[in-house]
This record gives C-alpha cells, structure tokens and sequence, in this order.
DNA sequence: TTCAATATTTAGATAAGACTAAAAATTTAT
DNA sequence: ATAAATTTTTAGTCTTATCTAAATATTGAA
C-alpha cells in the first residue's frame, strides 16, 4: 500500500502525463509537487523499487498499469469527495480543492463504494472533471474550453485555464461565475471571437476570455 | 497545529484521564499507544514544549486546557464520522472505527460544522457516546452499564465493556447484538442477577453478564 | 563537435517518530 | 530502611521524506 506521499508523487505525474504522452521529467515533478528535484529522484527512485512506475536514470519517467491504478484510485476519491462537499455539505466549487486533497487518502474500500452509491454513482465532479471508476477506467472528460463550443450550443461554466487575479476580476465584473449558464450565438472569424448569451444578455467574448474558461456542454 | 501522532497522544491521554482524574503514567501512554515508554516519553516532552499538557518527570502527565481542547475537537470529528458511516452510507457499528480512525484527522473547520448540520447536530455517536460540541463542551453520557439501569426501564444495548471472543460468543448465543431492546423487570439481591424481557422473552441475566454491557435508556 | 548551460543524480545532513539497551528514579517488599 | 522490582528516562540507531551542495549526464549553441 502507498504512504501518503507515494501517492501525491503518483498524482503528479498521472496529471503531468495526461497532455503529452511522453516521460515525465524529475523537474516537472518536483515543481508539481512543490519540492526539490533531489527529493523527486528520492521518491523516483522508490515508487520504481515498488513497481509503480518505469525509469531508467535521466531519462524520465511512466506510470506502469499498476501506478496507473493507484494514482486513478486516490482522483477517483478526490473527485467523490468534492461531489459530496458540493451536492451534501454547503461548500462551494472554490472551497473544496483543499479538503479533497485530505480526504482523498483515507483507506477503505467499503467507503468509497458507499460514498459512490451515496452520491447516485456520479461521473463527474463540481469543475467538470469526469470520475473514474472503481476499476480504474476514466469517462472521457464533458469539459472543454468554451472556444471549442458549437454556434447555438448552451453550456455551464465549470472552471477556469487561467486562474490568475487579472481574469477572475474579470469575470466577476461580467458575471460570469462557476455555474452561469451561456449560449454560443456565433463566431466572427476574424478575430475569433464570439457572441453569447449570459443571463439572458447578449455579449461578445474575446478569443483570450474563450480560451481560458472551461464549460461542459448541458 | 498538533500532527496526526500528537492527536492520537492526546486522545489516548484524554481517554485514559476519563475514568480516574489523577495523572496519567508513561508506561499506560505506551500500551494504550501499542508502543514503547521510551517513544511515549519522547512524545510526552513534545506535547509539553506544546503546552498541550503538564508534566513533570518520573511524576506522570495531565492535559491542560489547549490539549484537552485539542483532544476532544479529534474526539468530535472521530463521532460525528461514526454518525455518517451508519446513518448516511452503510456501515454497521461494527465496521467504523478504522475509518473514523482516519476521517477524525481531517483538519477543516468548515467540513466538521457542516456535517455536523447535515447530520441535524446528532448528541450521541452509534454507540451512545456523547459528541462534544464545537466549544469542546461534552454531553453527559448517556450510556451506562445494563447492571446500572432501574427496574421497569426499557434500554438498548450499545456496545461491550468485556470485548473478548467468550463474551461475544455469549452475546451471540444469547441472541443479544448492539441495538437489541432491553427491558428491566426485577433484581435479585441474593446474586445481583435481573430478570429482563428481551426480544419478548423474558430471562434472567448473571451479574458477570450486567457489568459488562453497555446500554443507553430509550 | 566541443564547450557552456541545464537537468539529474549522489552524498551527506536534518527532523519526526519509532526502536533497543542501558541508566536512573521510584515504588514495593521484607 | 534498604534491597529488589518496576517504571521512567536517556542515549544512540533506524526509516521516511525532506534539504543543500557537489558531482555527473544531457542538451544545445557556436
């Protein structure tokens, strides 16, 4: 069984090689997991000792099929437990990244089926984020960047690409939040970008806005 | 912030200061702890550099207020999951120590006063302990000994003083689990045995078997 | 291709929490 | 009251996960 530390080290390469297939380097880990890289080859070093994951010095690192499992396992508790803050408990979509992270540990194998039924088997969390199950396969993700959404099509923000101050003030001051419900009216191909409608308002959004906001199609 | 080891110090101190107020010894700390006195040792010098309790050497350690505090908060949350585990998902009374074990280190204000609303501020665990509230204030228990209960009440059975497998077996035999409905008829000064209606049969019950049943009066 | 820049690994140190073995203090029994 | 038994503490070691500094490997630019 993982420490806890083996598994955050798995989480952070399960994510950092979810966008390029490729090894992961020690570097990317380290700056993933906040840390040294020294201590990301200490862990490197121990996570392949155990089978977790395929290295060869310099070269980067895999999760194997068996690193694979232990990592989808510890995100498919993540995201249970972020429904079940969201949909039972009063938190809000931003408060429960933290929580999630603790909770996301705990061993039991009867608690995360019960949670699960608990929660009517949900396939994705609050941000959009589809829940693997318990054998480990993932749903393929409902979420994409709203400058992917087809013209009439209506969706539901789910998160943010860009979470830097700049761009979530500027969402606020246009009312747009996690949950806003917008509708792609059409595309102007000149400058990319795009007429919506938000609250029953009708806005042109910028091709930088379009590509940082994800939404999942409803 | 006290560390998962030092909660789990401080609840075996607080549990062990429960029945008699006098200080608590090393080596009890160690056995409670299923560890070594010189580790118990080790921990006792740190809680102390904490101010989580009073300790002089040779002389036995007692909580001061910060570590009682700090003791009944992981005591509430350990509670409040057992709550959960059996009126939420489906657990049985047997099956939530371990998990409440890990879920009762969960550091997040927030989460332990929502579940507690969500589970409307149960007073009492499955096992008729009482939950403090979030001050730290702990509810008079509720449960007491089967030997305890006064003649012509009814009370249900919560759990076991004496949880060896002989006693259990009797248990079983007996057709008494946790939940069973009890109801006092007489008592029998010659033996201290009483004579009690369960499951509508009505039985005699041995002074050994009183003393070692817990029940909460319903 | 060869040397400088960058990435990675190694070596040695630290802190938390546990252990063993030995020393010191306290308690108990005579 | 003193010796024996028990309890507690100390000293030194181990493991996990981290760090810094130094060494080594790889990459990339002239």
């Amino acid at each position: 069984m993982a420490t806890l530390s083996e598994e955050n080290y798995l989480k952070a390469i399960f994510h950092l090689s979810k966008y390029d297939k490729t090894a992961v380097s020690t570097n990317a880990i380290a700056q993933k997991m906040e840390t040294k890289a020294s201590s990301a080859t200490d862990m490197i070093k121990k996570l392949f000792e155990k089978g977790l994951i395929d290295y060869q010095k310099y070269k980067g690192v895999k999760l194997t099929e068996n690193g694979r499992l232990a990592a989808v396992s510890v995100i498919r508790k993540h995201r249970l437990w972020e429904v079940f803050l969201v949909d039972k408990l009063r938190f809000s979509w931003d408060e429960v990244h933290e929580v999630a992270e603790q909770l996301e540990h705990i061993k039991s194998k009867k608690l995360t089926h019960e949670l699960d039924a608990f929660l009517e088997f949900p396939t994705e969390d609050p941000h959009g984020d589809p829940i693997p199950d318990a054998n480990g396969k993932m749903p393929s993700s409902q979420k994409l960047l709203l400058a992917k959404v087809k013209q009439l099509q209506r969706c539901i923000c789910v998160g943010v690409k860009d979470s830097t101050p700049k761009f979530l003030q500027y969402l606020d001051k246009h009312k747009i939040a996690l949950g806003t419900e917008i509708t792609v009216l059409s595309r102007e191909s000149y400058d990319e970008s795009i007429t919506v409608t938000i609250n029953n308002i009708q806005r042109s959004i910028s091709k930088e806005v379009a590509h940082n906001l994800f939404v999942k199609i409803s």
